[in-house]
DNA sequence: TTTCATAATAATAACTATTACTATTTTAAT
DNA sequence: ATTAAAATAGTAATAGTTATTATTATGAAA
C-alpha cells in the first residue's frame, strides 16, 4: 500500500544517523541540503507516517515543538528546564511502573512515557561561572 | 507585584473545583458563564501565571491541546489512546525513578513527568460490544 | 476619598506549529 | 509502454497560543 519515496528514505536515514532529537524544522533543513526542493509538508507527513509505523518516535516535551527520535529501542529522556535541550538517559527499563499504575485502575495500561526534568550538564557549568 | 483580579480568581476556582483536566478553551467557556466578556487571552495569561506560581499544573499530553490540572499534589495521569481522555491515577509517588535516572548522568534531575497510555475503562467496554 | 502608578483586562492582531488541498510527478505492477 | 495508486511540491488553511494596545481596575499614598 505504501510506495517507496526518496524523501521518506532520506528522513528515516537522517533520524537514524543522529542521536539528538531534532524538530520537524531541523529535519527539513537537514534534508534540504541533499533534496533542495523538499517541502515541509512532506517532512511532517512522513514523520507522522514513520511514527505510526513505529520506525521513529515522536516526543512531545511540553517545551517548544515536537521532536523526533530515530532510536525506537526503549529509553528515557531528560529535558533541560533552562535551555530546553533533550538528552538520552542511559537507564534501564521501568516496566514495573506500569504494574504500579494498573493497581486500582479499571482500564488497560500498555505503556508509559516519562520525561525527567532539571538542569543539563552545560547549564549547570554555566551557573557556577556566574 | 501581582494584583488581584476577578478573572484570575475565577480561573483558579474553576480548576480547583473539578477533578478533570480541562483545556484552556474549556476553562474559557466555563468562566464565560459568570464573566461573559472574559477574553481567551486573559485565560491563557492566567493559566501560564498560575502554572509558574505552582498553583496549578500544565499537562502536555502529546494528544491535542495542553490541559490544566487544579490538583498540584503529586499524582500521575492516564491518557486513553482511543478517545484522548485524561484520568487521574491513584498511585504512590515514584520518587525512586529520579535516582535511577540520575545514575550515570552528569546533570541535575529534580523531577519527572510520567504519562501512562492505554485504553480507558469506557473504551474497553465499547470494544467488547463491537 | 481623591490621586496616581502599576497591573490587568478585552479585543484584536500576529505568530508558530501543524495539517489539508490540489495539480503534478513518481512508483511499481501489469 | 500503460496505468492506477501513492507521493510530492507548493500553497492555503487551521489550531493553539502569544503579543500588542488602548482602556479599566487595583491598591498604596497623599
Amino acid at each position: 500500500m505504501s510506495k517507496y519515496s526518496r524523501q521518506r528514505e532520506a528522513i528515516r536515514d537522517f533520524l537514524k544517523s543522529r542521536h539528538d532529537h531534532p524538530t520537524a524544522e531541523t529535519v527539513y533543513l537537514g534534508i534540504k541540503e541533499n533534496i533542495p526542493n523538499i517541502s515541509l509538508g512532506t517532512v511532517y507527513r512522513n514523520l507522522s507516517l514513520l511514527s505510526e509505523l513505529g520506525e521513529i518516535r515522536k516526543l512531545s516535551t511540553g517545551i517548544g515543538p515536537d521532536r523526533y527520535d530515530g532510536t525506537v529501542a526503549p529509553h528515557y529522556h531528560f529535558i533541560c528546564k533552562k535551555c530546553g535541550c533533550v538528552l538520552d538517559l542511559k537507564m534501564n527499563d521501568m516496566d514495573h511502573i506500569n504494574v504500579l499504575a494498573a493497581q486500582g485502575f479499571n482500564g488497560e495500561i500498555d505503556g508509559h512515557i516519562a520525561y525527567f526534568y532539571g538542569n543539563c550538564p552545560d547549564c549547570l557549568k554555566e551557573r557556577k561561572n556566574v
